[in-house]
RNA sequence: GGCCCGGUGGUCAAGCGGCUAAGACACCGCCCUUUCACGGCGGUAACACGGGUUCGAUUCCCGUCCGGGUCACCA
């Protein structure tokens, strides 16, 4: 075997740094565990000022779906996380789609033979099917581990269809370490000697992310918690190279509940999805970094990180064993936060669609209705249903008018906005100062509550039992017109 | 079923032999207030269970129970 192909290969691995990568397989959308091992991976090559790498994983055929590589880029931009290598800007390791890297895994299984790691299995999968039995359960039985080497020869010269597998110790232990579960230790006999190039040539998912870690010079290897079984299979494939292990650092799930994990099946939102329901990526982002992490020290106390702040403080210390259910309930509360912070300017920016689609009416000045709106909003869906009634007035019920803590009825509600009526009209200048003036100075001079006046008016003009704003909000914004029209319209009604 | 991992309030979680067991979301109450929100204050609520080890266990060990993962020529 030609070892100068190999010994090149080596010489292409950067060394020094940390060197971290994300994985996807080109499925079409960026569920939310997958976002938040991004996110990890992400981290902890920023935390020490590695090298954060992107390799597309599509050797499934069959799963791709079209510019399913799009959504992954996009999604990863419009979070902050920027890559250093990948497909669409090359690097020193290359290529980064998987499929275009085919031809390297045959040549490392060959070599694996030839130190005794690996062995050529025969047996069809009628066999295996046989082997395995109704509960499909139970690993292969080595059947061809120790095959004669004259027979071997025989099944290739018949071209006898065959996988390599790994040959693995039957007897001693495997103990592998994990940043965050610690070192765990099983018997070798419990491990399947697992296939590693199938019969049509291509690798394994197990085997080809070996090699491509170990050609990518990956240092972490950030990833889900069911491949925790099968680590001390990578362990050993290392060791039979003569290859250095990478630090794991497994992640239990995102669950949608006790029992399943976040999945696109039972509808749960993913990435996009949530920015479809009005969410912040910034927010999502936060809120999902917190899921099955938490910081220590100094910052143990604070939930609001921005991505720079989390790349300074990120610890894999801080992540935790067991599975997460995603609350949207939380999350929520992040985006509100991440809502209320946003300057008046960039929430006008974000809420105008959403402002314009609920109201068409010219005369309404949606920047005096967008901080209205601020703090009061989880996500930005909150804001249509709050503020149709500038629009129109929806038909109401009389009942509004009637608030016991206001001490208002029907009868001094239209005693009131008669009382209001006149002044209103007379009000020289239609700004917000000075309806307030008039509003309150009215109630002073009657002697009354401001809730008196106050409520019937706001009730008048919104047919709302809520409404954001209170009434002298609402006039300065619907205008003297309108406002006066809502106003002989509730006496009318009242009357 | 074998093997591996996990188990603090409804949820996210701090804790890493000694604490009245943090904090946040949600929920409830009060205050503020021109409604609702925001904000402020307060409240309900947890160490799965049983054995050890120890002067002392949420913390260490064992068992039970419960949950998850894995046992593919899928990733």
């Amino acid at each position: 075997m030609d070892m100068k192909w190999f010994d090149e290969m080596e010489a292409r691995i950067p060394k020094g740094g940390v060197r971290t990568r994300f994985a996807p397989s080109p499925t079409g959308y960026m569920h939310v565990g997958n976002l938040r091992t991004a996110l990890y991976t992400w981290l902890i090559a920023r935390r020490s000022g590695g090298a954060f790498l992107l390799r597309i994983e599509d050797t499934d055929q069959e799963r791709l779906v079209e510019d399913a590589a799009g959504i992954i880029y996009s999604t990863l931009r419009k979070c902050g996380l920027d890559w250093d290598e990948g497909p669409d800007i090359g690097g020193p390791v290359g290529p980064y789609i998987q499929t275009q890297r085919r031809d390297l895994y045959g040549k490392y299984a060959q070599l694996l033979m030839e130190k005794g790691h690996a062995y050529r299995c025969f047996c069809g999968k009628a066999r295996l099917e046989a082997l395995h039995g109704e509960d499909g359960l139970g690993g292969y039985d080595g059947h061809c581990r120790d095959l004669p080497q004259a027979e071997i020869e025989e099944k290739l010269a018949a071209g006898v269809p065959y996988v390599i597998r790994q040959r693995i110790p039957r007897s001693g232990q495997t103990t592998f370490s994990d940043a965050v579960f610690g070192d765990i230790t099983v018997d070798n006999a419990t491990l399947d000697d697992q296939v590693l190039i199938k019969s049509d040539g291509l690798p394994t998912y197990n085997f080809a992310n070996v090699i491509d870690d170990h050609l990518m010079g990956i240092t972490h290897v950030v990833r889900g918690s069911e491949y925790l079984s099968s680590s001390p299979k990578y362990n050993l494939l290392y060791q039979a190279f003569g290859w250095q292990v990478p630090t794991y650092i497994h992640c239990s799930p995102v669950m949608r509940d006790q029992h399943n994990k976040m999945s696109k099946r039972h509808g749960d939102p993913s990435y996009e999805d949530l920015l479809a329901k009005g969410f912040l990526s910034e927010a999502v982002v936060n809120y999902v970094a917190l899921l099955g992490w938490s910081p220590r020290g100094e910052y143990a106390e604070r939930e609001f990180f921005t991505l720079r702040e989390l790349s300074e403080i990120f610890d894999t210390g801080g992540i935790s064993k067991s599975p997460a259910i995603f609350d949207l309930e939380k999350l929520k509360y992040f985006n509100a936060n991440y809502l209320r912070a946003l300057s008046p300017a960039d929430f006008f920016a974000g809420a105008r669609p959403y402002l314009e689609q609920a109201i068409q009416n010219p005369a309404v000045d949606l920047s005096l209705v967008a901080p209205l709106v601020q703090p009061r909003c989880d996500t930005w869906m909150d804001i249509a249903p709050q503020v149709d009634f500038f629009n129109a007035l929806p038909a109401y019920s009389n009942e509004l008018y009637c608030h016991k803590k206001m001490k208002t009825n029907e009868e001094n509600s239209r005693q009131a906005l008669e009382q209001v009526l006149p002044v209103l009209e007379a009000l020289p200048q239609w700004s917000y100062d000075s309806l307030h003036e008039a509003l309150l100075g009215l109630a002073q001079q009657l002697g009354l509550k401001n809730g008196r006046i106050l409520w019937p008016v706001r009730t008048a003009l919104s047919g709302k039992a809520v409404t954001p704003g209170g009434a002298v909000e609402l006039c300065h914004i619907l205008g003297r017109e309108e406002s006066l029209r809502r106003i002989r319209q509730g006496i009318a009604q009242l009357g």
